[in-house]
DNA sequence: GCTGCATGTATCGGCTCGATATATCGACAC
DNA sequence: GTGTCGATATATCGAGCCGATACATGCAGC
């Protein structure tokens, strides 16, 4: 029923809230800033999913704000156990997973809190999507006129070196062991407990 | 009025049509396959873009079948005086020239058919884009877990070898006189009229 | 002559974008 | 102090697009 791009939107709020609880405003920024690649989405977007999320108990809604102030309600969402179970059948892949350059950027965003046999899943899926690409272009890689073969050339090259870059990460996720220690960083600022504004 | 990606879809259409007439299906499967990067788009879109281009005078409808084949009409679009002025115009960037992937691989698609100002124009609107964000890659590019981070760091080299290719394109650009000459093919297979499937 | 696949046109529901409305807060100027 | 501006924050709406689907024909293979 769901989208894919609905998941993979649950998928990223999912992961931000797992360090601390967010109002949907500062979840966007992040979505924006910190996790890069992942296209803005707007808020007519965003908060109909928060809902969403809620009614399927993934998260709860939780009001910071005291009843003594005149300032408007702001929603902070925090994550629950079946939200966290939820993120982590979204890593693993789920049932149809997507390898595209958004899908895979926003998985590996979250590639530290995702199991290792499921990181060497998702690597190898990119992977196949990628050969897939490639030979996609090289068939055709004569047709187009000299300005479209200049763009074909270049792309097949980008493709190639992305491949090369690929196998080096495979590599290293075979050779480690489940948990990769040296390559592992906490200090992502996208988890830090974000600052709500206002004190009060 | 026309949002950004109707502009698009008007530019591959018209361009398309330059050369030969062509139907709907034909059309897709060349938005398809020659021009490549440019996403498949449905028909629920091509359709109504092709009746409004017929609306605003851009195109006519042309139809091949006899009168007495039990065929089901095919609906054939040629390319009007006006459509081909239009087509000038978006071709040199139009009001607000949109420089993101697909834009810029579309563009390429038609640079035989293009002005040689507006080719440099094109060109140099894609390298600003490039640098913004390789500027902004650049400026949290301490952000995020080492996962992330080497993503981010292989971006950065792909954005700039991108950079470093367009660089040579416009110098190949300046270089040349308005007409490349040595860099354009006629033979572009998109441009080959198509096979209308049966003869009748 | 049956089945499947490519050709070809068409429509519809649901989802998303982009714009817009509303409202509070902090900062800085005058 | 008070006026204005930009950031914070939630919400909604219209227009437009995707994906699925329906329908119909031609062709190839068996």
């Amino acid at each position: 029923m769901a989208t894919k791009r609905q998941q993979l939107l649950d998928f990223a709020v999912l992961g931000l809230l797992h360090e601390a609880p967010m109002h949907g405003y500062e979840v966007r920024k992040r979505l924006d800033l910190a996790i890069g690649p992942f296209r803005a989405l707007s808020f007519g977007t965003l908060y109909p999913a928060l809902r969403g999320l809620v009614e399927e108990g993934y998260l709860v809604e939780r009001s910071t704000d005291g009843p003594n102030t005149s300032r408007r309600p702001r929603i902070v969402y925090e994550l629950t156990e079946h939200g966290r179970a939820r993120f982590g059948e979204l890593a693993g892949g789920g049932d149809d997973a997507a390898y595209d350059d958004e899908s895979f950027a926003l998985r590996l965003a979250f590639f530290a809190r995702t199991e290792g046999t499921a990181r060497l899943r998702i690597l190898q899926g990119r992977q196949a999507r990628l050969e897939e690409r490639l030979a996609a272009i090289r068939r055709d890689a004569a047709s187009g006129d000299s300005w479209s073969r200049l763009l074909t050339r270049h792309t097949e090259e980008s493709l190639v070196r992305d491949l090369r870059w690929l196998a080096e990460l495979i590599a290293a996720e075979r050779g480690s062991s489940s948990t990769p220690g040296t390559l592992t960083d906490p200090n992502h600022p996208a988890f830090q407990p974000p600052r709500l504004g206002a004190p009060n």
